[in-house]
DNA sequence: GGTGTTGTGGAGTGTTCGTTTCCAAACTAG
DNA sequence: CTAGTTTGGAAACGAACACTCCACAACACC
């Protein structure tokens, strides 16, 4: 009954999230989201409402995204520890790929955000948890296999920590080695 | 010959760290430094010339102050696993106290400002790099008493990963015991 | 093909930003 | 006391900000 969109609303938001990710949330403008996404600046108020809602859109589908993803990766490897260790390489990619403009764009949020944002603070604190109840709930599969031993929840909390930390590492620069030496004696710390 | 300084610079600084600490750094204007310290804008301006310049002097004595604490945390315990222990503690009671708005501020200026400003990037790594040096000779100093064992300089990464990722938690919100736990878990690591 | 509805984009809104300027007050040295 | 210098603070600056409004274009429906 209408004009239709022009645009993949999906599209636009993985634009945006690119530029809040290099330049940080503060630092890019509305004019920035603008280039970035090709639409102009009434489109993006019409279609998403305000900066910080996009932000938000983009965090989100960030956020489930990457759990889906890290999901696959745990139940789809041939034991919970392979699978555990693909995540960590992953990450460990992630981390040190793309120069000192990277690392996680949750911990971007999280630092630039979290403290002024309650909304933002319970989303990711609540992503937190679902991550760390997945990551416990392999570590105990793990210690069913005999694969490795100590309190799951506990581990999950090193483990999810520590990759926070690597990928903080990521924005001021670390080597794939480096992240990947890191991330694997954490992993240790639970045998 | 002149009239002299009516406010002490290091109090200015602290003052002024508060403020970009709680708030983020481009969230923070400059009329909220000038409020936070009790000087006007002119006299902020007069004394560190711009808002980048004094971000950064409160960054350097942050980061100063802070390896010299833990300098003297760790040369100053019983054993070297102790002090390594009395530093995790330290940094757990500062990540889970004061809500929310806390965690490292290091770990703030990282996020919001390594990705766009060299200069802070240089100084983060550089400050990395030191702390790193600190704990690793530790460490290597606890295989030499057999207290801990391994590659000193992968512990180290470990340890200050770790830390790193725990202030982030801070910023979220983490309990004490929490913060405790996982960090004695990365030193059960070492081990 | 006309009609109605929605998407689009650019010009314009008021506000707030970081920064500068100016001047009177405050203080020291001689 | 006086001359000389620096501080402190209010007002003002242009620029950039997040956001709004409106005329027009593009499509679905009848």
């Amino acid at each position: 009954m209408a004009r239709p969109r022009q645009f993949d609303e999906d599209v636009v938001i993985d634009s945006a999230r690119e530029a809040f990710w290099s330049r940080g949330v503060h630092a890019t403008s509305i004019g920035d989201l603008s280039e970035a996404t090709g639409l102009s600046v009434g489109s993006l108020y019409k279609a998403f409402g305000s900066k910080g809602e996009l932000c938000a859109r983009t965090l989100d589908s960030y956020l489930e995204g990457g759990l889906a993803r890290i999901e696959a990766i745990l139940t789809g490897a041939e034991s919970p520890v392979a699978g555990l260790q693909e995540w960590l390489g992953w990450v460990a990619e992630r981390a040190s790929s793309d120069g000192p403009t990277r690392g996680c764009y949750a911990v971007v949020c999280a630092s630039e955000l979290a403290a002024t944002d309650a909304s933002v603070r319970r989303r990711l604190v609540a992503h937190d948890e679902r991550l760390r109840a997945l990551v416990a709930a392999t570590i105990a599969a793990a210690n069913e296999a005999g694969e490795l031993s100590g309190d799951p929840s506990r581990g999950a909390r090193l483990l999810c920590t520590t990759v926070n930390g690597v990928q903080l590492d990521g924005r001021k620069g670390i080597s794939l080695d480096d992240a990947r030496a890191t991330l694997a004696l954490a992993l240790d710390a639970l045998r």
